[in-house]
DNA sequence: ATTATCTATAGATCTATAGATAATGC
DNA sequence: ATTATCTATAGATCTATAGATAATGC
């Protein structure tokens, strides 16, 4: 039964991996650790010995979704020269994105849903949305300092609503209108 | 025991508007049955002689609160001459309006979780959307036709994103920034 | 007679813990 | 000897229903 302590990392960080996307796909009351630890092909009562508790899995499931998002989003505009944040709105702001909500970003998935839980979790998704700010900061070519950095924020806010907003509406028409119309102006705004 | 047809209605309305503030706060999954018919002065049993399910509730109480949440818009900018758009921004992207979940906007609270439920739910969604929508086309002063439709939905990605991100980083002072940069972005934009 | 609401409960599910088991790591 | 995981279960909670009760509405 015990494995390696080297195999029960990787099955921590497995359970982890798993519970960021069912987490952002049915949301954090949406599945229970019996099921959790069942898609991860351990059994209910292993999970106590790795976590805490569900809540202690929250905060790290939700630190795991916000960082490989970054890192996502880091390879998609690596490689484009100018305008890239016309781009990262494109990729973003794609039928493809609002189709996979488990593996799509943290943010719009279980933004709404952090206020209802402790501090933890709010600062994970504190120190998330700042993670991001930096970045969009940094490929930002409009002016510098404060003015930038209102323009970031407004950007970041922009695809975030109308991702949840186009998830929310479950009409394949509107749900595209929002998607174009939020891409356009974000591209528009950047020029 | 049994009121009359009339207090009956009255009861059914009262569950719902409780509901509709208590889902806001707590989410869907927050708030249970029972809880919520003592928080409205009757029994768990009697919630359903009045609602088929709970998700027959979740729906109404959210067609409820989008409702009630367009015509506090209305109210709003009735008064206010012109520049309504970024009157609008400024009190949906206040304090008083991230603080107050359970009586604040249905997109910004529950909209995240809208695609997890059944087809009816979306739908209140679809229609409450729609009808902001509709409302901001006729308060925005800029142009016409499918540019102001888009001007119009970017403007509400941003405020629900934003009241979203403000609500989730749980730090006063990132939270105000990211208010008061999206509503500084919106009226910029519509002038 | 009808029906809005009440009490009581069935049956499912959920988080967390207790104690056993068996493989690792010293 | 330690410990990662397992089985089993406690105890709480949740949705929904059954059947009783008492006031309304014909």
């Amino acid at each position: 039964m015990r494995v390696s302590r080297e195999q029960a990392d990787k099955n921590r960080e497995h359970v982890i991996d798993i519970a960021s996307c069912l987490f952002r796909e049915r949301g954090f009351e949406g599945i229970g650790v019996a099921d959790l630890m069942k898609e991860a092909g351990l059994t209910h009562g292993g999970f106590y010995g790795q976590f805490k508790s569900k809540e202690d899995l929250k905060v790290q499931a939700s630190r795991h979704a916000l960082s490989r998002n970054k890192d996502r989003w880091a390879k998609v505009i690596a490689e484009i020269p100018d305008e890239k944040l016309a781009a990262l709105a494109r990729f973003y702001l794609s039928d493809a994105h609002r189709d996979r909500r488990g593996e799509g970003c943290a943010l719009a998935a279980l933004g709404g849903d952090a206020p209802r839980y402790g501090p933890e979790l709010q600062a994970a998704f504190k120190d998330g949305i700042e993670g991001y700010l930096e970045f969009l900061d940094g490929i930002m070519s409009a002016s510098s300092g404060e003015e930038r950095r209102d323009k970031t924020i407004a950007a970041l806010s922009t695809m975030v609503g109308a991702l949840v907003l186009s998830r929310a509406v479950g009409d394949e028409a509107l749900s595209q209108k929002i998607l174009s119309a939020a891409a356009g102006e974000i591209a528009a705004k950047s020029e």
